[in-house]
DNA sequence: CCATTCGTCAACCAGACGGTTGACAACACC
DNA sequence: GGTGTTGTCAACCGTCTGGTTGACGAATGG
């Protein structure tokens, strides 16, 4: 089960729910109570939740008496990000390559650069 | 199950298998033998991973001959990008007034949350 | 026409997931 | 010390998931 750190950041933000708690939580820490009052879940679902967000990186717990809030760490996106991006430039550089090999191709199928003497 | 696409991404993408193979397809379109190869599974295991990959809006088939040939549908990484980004920036932006307010704080002040405890 | 190659569909299975309820630990407050 | 608040742990339940095997459809190529 999700062994590796990427895994467990993408399936954790693969809920609805925890998206938007991380979204709550980039507005501020809240408590467990505070995060779930939006929600139509008993408060133990959300500490499941919160659970699979902390391990999954993406948010710690402190203790403040009774009360643990909740706070988000913002660096694991890098990690999505960074593995996105790489993926992405190099589908596009891919593209950038059919590109040049269709630009490369002979002039009859590609008319519309300049006026070519009619024959 | 999984309502919202962005859902169906991040879902699509916590599996290592399946990221291994929109890695590979980075590189170029492949068919679904190709795509099996590296893997020690069936292949109606790897073929049902891509119609996941396909619902997720990350991958698209065609047709050639018996062959399916696999081609990765970039442009969906622009979803996740542009949800992560949102909420990474939102973070910053706290950070950066928790230290405007940090900075305004007059040096003797120590923020205690339990009572003054008297002498 | 027949065999082969390529891939999907269907049924099944073990395990993970999201939810519930009930018990309980930790701390604050009176 | 007793009570209320805050949150977690444990057990259970239905569903989804990733894997398997077996059968089959579609197209190629002898």
């Amino acid at each position: 089960m999700a062994a590796d750190a990427l895994s467990r950041v993408f399936s954790a933000l693969a809920d609805p729910t925890r998206r938007d708690m991380v979204a709550r939580l980039a507005v501020g820490d809240a408590t467990v109570n505070e995060l779930a009052a939006p929600y139509d879940v008993s408060l133990q679902a959300v500490s499941k939740h919160l659970r699979v967000l902390e391990d999954a990186g993406l948010v710690s717990r402190s203790r403040d008496a009774q009360r643990r809030p909740v706070h988000l760490e913002a660096q694991v996106f890098d990690l999505m990000t960074k593995w996105i991006e790489r993926y992405r430039r190099e589908a596009e550089q891919r593209y950038r390559r059919l590109d040049d090999v269709l630009a490369a191709m002979p002039d009859d199928v590609t008319p519309t650069r300049g006026q070519e003497s009619p024959s």
